[in-house]
DNA sequence: CCCTTATGATATACAATATATCATATTATA
DNA sequence: TATAATATGATATATTGTATATCATAAGGG
């Protein structure tokens, strides 16, 4: 197993908390490669060293943070009380308000929220049973699921977060899983 | 009240159009003034003469759209048969499939959506009279309302639309407008 | 019909991307 | 620790796109 080059590492580090901070200050498409690099305090040149452009580096960063949220959702046994993943997320969200607020928030590019509503269907769809009859197929009900999460999740951020995590997730709960797994997929109970 | 001169009007019609075609063609970030103006066959200076950036152009363009669409939702009786109102939606959006794609599609900015998005939940709470006693605040409700519906909008437009305006109508009504309002508002029969 | 104004064509300043080169510093590893 | 490999910094440059200014011409309004 090779440990990649520390100079390497150190720079891809500087240019992703340089790029965290700058959208967080004005938005991702005010940046210029320029400012990235000046605040990482790393050459210009160097920059396209390690990646294509701007969208590259982003997707880069958003994939950790993805795949943490995607795991505390979905790594978990199935058929956990729905309430309680939940919390789960409002409280990670609130642990986290920084780099979600970035990652999901207005300022950000669309793309982003896209590729986790996709790979958040996936994983929604992996895991539970569609209902055969039901006039809602699977895959709209899991977009629904991810979509309207990432909708409320938004919300809440944008507004400063004045309800509680626990709050939230019963609103979550009885607005967004409640109605799509009774109405599309077989709820197995433990 | 001013008739505007028929240039200007000429000239902003040219623009919208060729912006329209171009996002449909390579996505709305992808395209330069220089590409709108060329398209239109207009001046490239001419364009500074009516819009800032290619933004304004977009938000000029976009607003005929929305409000043609808010008119339809929430222009007539409120109380109305939920179902109903589902399959209009999904009528005007296979009415209009081409501008709608480009609007709420993911080649368009993401700016746009927030923009609809807002602009959504103002007509839902005003025309919804809150239940006092939910634990789902009014202002998520119509949140949640607006922008899961324009999340079904996208996901039924970017799979080229496989289900009919009635059924997804059904769905709509089935997993968006039922639970939102029993959870949150108080249902009015006519 | 005449005056106003919108447009086209053109030039130009400027900002940002993207690549190339070369000397220097840092790192891996034998 | 010595050595070879390579990542970085600094700099130059080509290219693209934005934004504004100017002036002659054409189109429209009253």
């Amino acid at each position: 197993m090779h440990v990649r080059d520390r100079r390497v590492k150190r720079t891809q580090n500087l240019l992703a908390q340089a790029l965290l901070a700058l959208i967080a200050e004005k938005g991702y498409d005010a940046i210029t490669i320029r400012d990235i690099t000046e605040r990482a305090d790393i050459g210009y040149a160097t920059f396209f060293r390690h990646y294509r452009d701007k969208d590259e580096l982003l997707r880069d960063v958003a994939d950790v943070v993805i795949n943490e949220l995607l795991e505390i959702l979905f790594g978990q046994q199935p058929g956990q009380e729905p309430a309680a993943v939940g919390q789960l997320i409002f409280r990670y969200v609130a642990d986290h308000s920084a780099v979600v607020r970035v990652l999901l928030g207005s300022r950000g590019p669309a793309s982003l929220v896209q590729h986790v509503i996709q790979r958040g269907s996936e994983n929604v769809l992996r895991q539970n049973k569609p209902r055969p009859d039901s006039p809602v197929p699977a895959e709209i009900a899991a977009h629904h699921l991810v979509a309207s999460s990432i909708a409320l999740i938004q919300w809440w951020i944008e507004h400063d977060m004045p309800y509680s995590p626990e709050h939230m997730g019963e609103i979550y709960r009885q607005l967004i899983v409640q109605p799509t797994l009774t109405s599309a997929f077989i709820i197995d109970p433990a």
